[in-house]
DNA sequence: AACAAATACATGTATATACACATAATAAAA
DNA sequence: TTTTATTATGTGTATATACATGTATTTGTT
């Protein structure tokens, strides 16, 4: 669908203008794709992405700064949503005996399942309901690098 | 930035999978710059978007749901976001004599002024901090929307 | 006209975002 | 070594998101 039609607008100033816009309905448009996957396993898109993250560092344990600056959404709340994981049996969270300020966190067998399973039900929104071949993408990734090149 | 800095991984399946994630990052990215914008004026991007779409139309009156399908994020909270603004008179809400259903809302002179003001910050954003040209941009609008062709 | 269905909006709840601030622990400096 | 600064995390608040449900009003059907 054309952003045209997903906004009502034909008011852009130029194409970079547009892009910006864009950009933002079609991320609100792919997280809503992924949460109706998650949520037949109770899980948000952040908690998804936390369980994502320690994942990656299996079985090691991961402290909440390490954990908050993978995010994708970088001021996103760590400690309230590993609560929720905590409370869900999906995540476990104890002290780190060298340094105290530190809490560190791992998976448990039933995040392991969970995030396997969703894991799936996500890997197959890529692949079946985006469509886009490797090149397209890789011209996608390399102007969304371009843009974000002035990162402050 | 590249997205594997950004959120330190380098575990993409493949250059779909990471063209999601990308998008997802720099729509926080943009919405972040975007912000820090309005703050000065003690608007949120969500606000800032409801102002706009009144602006549209003004000095027609709109009524909630030809705001709420104007929205980028769709799962927006129109009524809520229009008490705010009520609240800080930047919008007048009334009832419509013809359909008692509807509730119609249009911008105060302080709304239209705020507005003014604001879209000058963020068109700033688009044209200095955005890197790309006319043409990287047209071309990512395609992609954009590409990846929607399948929009259910 | 009376009833059922649809529409428009408001409201409630759990979670997340964005950001400020508090607290405890460690590191650095005097 | 005492003080100071920094770091890591937790907590609080206002707003937003995602979604379910309630309520008034209008429309369609008989």
């Amino acid at each position: 669908m054309k952003l045209e039609q997903a906004i009502q607008s034909v008011n852009f100033k130029n194409e970079t203008h547009k892009a910006g816009l864009n950009i933002l309905y079609t991320a609100w448009w792919l997280k809503t794709l992924m949460s109706k996957e998650l949520k037949s396993f109770g899980l948000t898109h952040e908690q998804y992405n936390v369980l994502r993250i320690l994942k990656g560092k299996s079985p090691e344990e991961m402290c909440v700064k390490d954990i908050a600056c993978r995010m994708i959404e970088k001021s996103s709340n760590v400690p309230r949503i590993i609560d929720r994981l905590v409370i869900k049996k999906l995540v476990r969270r104890s002290n780190d005996a060298n340094d105290k300020r530190h809490t560190v966190m791992s998976l448990t067998e039933a995040g392991l399942n969970i995030l396997s399973l969703s894991t799936q039900k996500i890997n197959h929104v890529f692949e079946k309901t985006i469509l886009m071949n490797e090149a397209s993408a890789a011209e996608l990734n390399n102007l969304l690098e371009l843009i974000r090149e002035n990162e402050s």
